[in-house]
DNA sequence: CATACATGAATTTTT
DNA sequence: TTCATGTATG
């Protein structure tokens, strides 16, 4: 992928710029396709060239993906050395990086733990005293966004408008209160900690801002207001080091106007429009050249996007030659939809669409508004045997053995993780139930410690029986043990007997077994269980067997492995490489490209998205009075606010611009709704595109020819599901 | 009253 | 797909 039209080393003008402009703040905004990343690695390299050395340039991404990538294309031009020291992270890596070294000063213990979504989302039903999901997943949301902007519990209660933002600032004080008593962080406070730390201590703010030369920021409009308050504090424009600037810290940020999709989590395109101000000596560079599409396609791109109101005038132009002009589809349902997405894609491979030879499936993307747009398609392109992968399925680190696993190792990381302690503790079960759970917590809350402490105070005895306490007792000795040995412990093959042997002492395996009824399904755990474990005990280094020989590698322990967990990318994709037609949503499309792609569902209401009501965080907005009629309904008659249609454009340009050579759009002339069905309207962006061909009805022969194909996939399908069938009663006969 | 099953509805996602 | 709600049954 990305495939630079350009011999290799050779830059165009407008990136040779933006790669020599060393000295000051730098803007580059780089439309789709136009070799951002390209520029971030080849301004690295002249960076080391003039004389920083590798750990003095930061590089941030937003995905540990984007990173990792990040890291390879440098790698290749910088060499092995200097690119393993270049801090290349995430934000929120960096934020980790800068609390365990320096989180003491805001009072925070180096081995604080980090809440995952679930953790939160339980710690605010518990605070909030409300075992409803949603309401707990509107305040997380709230209190997400309040912490994206850099309010804090007092700001946002002030800011309060509604009962329901006043009920979530309610719940976020003592969620607050929780997380310091629990020594925890959520994914937000990695970010503002970091910066409050800056602001509050003048020592560190002036070390963290003296290790940087060059900071670079990958995605810039992506940016929320703590984030770029961040950056602008390690370039030195923290308050606490107005007194004496020595010069700032020259920066490059790297973005796109355009391609700005997530305001709905709080990334604001303020943080762009505030860089010329804020920063006068502001160098803005805009890379126009596409070397990812052809003509057709680019011109529908820029047709649309003119649409919306510009920050920064861009044009994108390409010298790939006009190649196939968009093609649009009219379908009568869903399944229509998919079932001429299959024929479309069984023609590509035959070579007939395009003119190209032989395409393969990894070539074609279909990409939709929302996720549960890929059930049809899924349905569809199984009966036709064509292998596809759905984007942002589940991660590896959401299934519940590894969470399992990770909360054992978060306790013994930090003795006061109290959602990592209940989960370990139950986990699997030995008989220590609600009841005792309740009181514990009930006993630690009163002395205000954590649950691990209270554990083994002498008084616990009064508040409960014998027999719990001695349970607990026994859990409180084997996970004390287990830290010791986690502490000592170091290379992978130690690392690999520890943590077999730690399962085998919680017999897990049985566990899973017991717990789920389809035995396939528990040997499937199971396997994972053991990736887990191999993935962390080579984590622990030492003697690594690869291809080409055996290294000694850097020897880390068990414990310090586990320190690392909860902000580790999951096991890298596996299987990327394999063949198979990508599913994904817009939003996770970003940053990719295909040689085709479909865009399905372009319809009004879809694609401008509506939903039922408008939505904030809170918004649950409560029905009307009886018999008023909401406008919104059916009836188009609310319109959106501009800021979200100009967002959803924008989220259409993404989708326009992921394609190289051919592009389809699909739009539905009829859509269920609830029981009816109703007339679909093609999206204004369709007209926007301003296509002149159009050849949206479907081809009488090619109609044919797919309802033959549809049927005999309907028979391959139920022969083989038979067949299967078969087999499974065979083998449920062995066992 | 609790559990089992069916039915329907569904933004977008990373850390 | 999942998640929540409603109906029917014990």
């Amino acid at each position: 992928m990305n495939a630079p039209a350009l011999a290799a080393g050779t830059l165009n003008p407008a990136q040779l710029e933006a790669v020599h402009h060393l000295s000051g703040p730098c803007l580059v905004l780089a439309g789709a396709g136009s070799g951002k990343t390209r520029v971030i690695t080849h301004k690295i390299a002249k960076l080391l060239h003039t004389g920083l050395e590798p750990k003095q340039i930061a590089a941030i991404t937003f995905t540990n993906k984007a990173a990792a990538e990040m890291r390879e294309r440098a790698r290749a031009l910088v060499g092995p050395r200097a690119a393993k020291e270049l801090v290349i992270s995430t934000f929120h890596s960096l934020g980790v990086r800068m609390l365990r070294a320096d989180g003491e000063r805001i009072g925070l213990k180096p081995n604080f733990s980090i809440l995952d979504s679930d953790d939160v989302l339980g710690v605010l039903r518990d605070c909030g005293g409300s075992s409803d999901n949603a309401l707990a997943r509107r305040w997380q949301w709230a209190i997400s966004l309040w912490k994206n902007q850099g309010l804090d519990v007092d700001a946002a209660e002030a800011g309060a408008g509604s009962d329901d933002e006043r009920v979530a600032a309610r719940v976020m004080r003592r969620y607050q209160e929780r997380l310091a008593a629990y020594q925890a962080v959520d994914f937000d406070d990695l970010i503002g900690l970091p910066l409050a730390m800056m602001q509050r201590d003048a020592e560190a703010c002036a070390r963290w801002q003296a290790a940087f030369g060059h900071v670079l920021v990958d995605e810039y409009q992506d940016t929320n207001a703590v984030q770029y308050a961040l950056m602008k504090a390690l370039v030195g424009c923290a308050p606490g080091s107005a007194d004496s600037p020595p010069g700032r810290t020259p920066f490059t940020a790297v973005g796109d106007d355009d391609q700005s999709i997530y305001g709905w989590r709080g990334a604001t395109i303020d943080n762009l429009k505030r860089l010329p101000r804020e920063f006068p000596a502001l160098k803005v560079i805009a890379l126009e050249q596409n070397y990812r599409s052809t003509g057709h396609i680019l011109r529908a791109a820029n047709a649309v996007i003119a649409s919306n109101p510009k920050l920064f005038e861009k044009k994108l132009w390409s010298e790939l030659g006009e190649g196939e002009p968009v093609k649009v589809i009219e379908c009568d349902s869903e399944e229509h939809e998919a079932e001429r997405l299959v024929a479309r894609i069984q023609a590509l491979r035959g070579g007939k669409v395009g003119e190209g030879g032989s395409m393969k499936f990894a070539d074609i993307a279909v990409l939709y508004r929302a996720n549960h747009q890929a059930r049809v398609f899924e349905q569809k392109l199984r009966a036709a045997q064509i292998p596809y992968k759905v984007s942002g399925g589940q991660s590896y680190f959401d299934r519940a053995e590894i969470k399992d696993l990770c909360a054992w190792l978060r306790l013994i990381v930090n003795n006061d993780d109290d959602p990592a302690f209940l989960r370990a503790v139950t986990t699997p079960k030995r008989g220590i139930g609600h009841q005792t759970l309740a009181a514990l917590g009930e006993f630690a809350a009163k002395r205000k410690e954590s649950l691990f402490e209270a554990l083994f105070a002498p008084t616990l005895a009064a508040a409960l029986k014998g027999k719990a306490i001695d349970g607990l007792h026994e859990f409180g000795r084997y996970a004390n043990e287990l830290e010791h040995r986690a502490r000592h412990t170091t290379g992978s093959e130690d690392a690999k007997a520890l943590l077999l042997q730690w399962l085998q002492d919680l017999r897990y395996e049985q566990y899973l077994y017991d717990s789920e009824d389809s035995d396939k399904l528990a040997q499937a755990r199971w396997s994972n269980v053991l990736d887990f474990v191999d993935w962390i005990a080579r984590r622990c280094g030492g003697e690594i067997t690869q291809e080409g020989g055996t290294f000694e590698s850097e020897r880390h322990s068990v414990f310090e492995v586990a320190q690392t967990i909860s902000i580790i990318i999951s096991i890298a994709e596996r299987g990327e490489d394999s063949d198979v037609v990508t599913l994904s949503t817009l939003h996770a499309a970003k940053g990719l490209e295909w040689p085709h792609v479909v865009l399905a569902g372009v319809n009004e209401g879809l694609l401008p998205f509506k939903g039922p009501e408008t939505k904030g965080p809170l918004a649950a907005s409560p029905p009307p009075p009886e018999g008023v009629e909401s406008p919104g309904r059916a009836g188009s008659t609310q319109e959106m606010s501009a800021e979200r249609l100009q967002e959803e454009r924008r989220l259409m340009y993404v989708g326009i611009t992921r394609a190289q050579r051919t592009l389809a759009v699909s739009w539905l002339k009829r859509r269920k709704r609830g029981r009816e069905t109703v007339a679909g309207v093609p999206s204004r962006f369709l007209a926007e595109m301003k296509l002149d061909e159009v050849a949206t009805k479907e081809d009488p022969r090619e109609r044919l020819k797919r309802l033959r194909a549809e049927l005999a996939a309907r028979v391959q399908a139920s022969e083989a599901s038979a067949a299967k069938a078969t087999e499974e009663v065979k083998a449920g006969a062995a066992t």
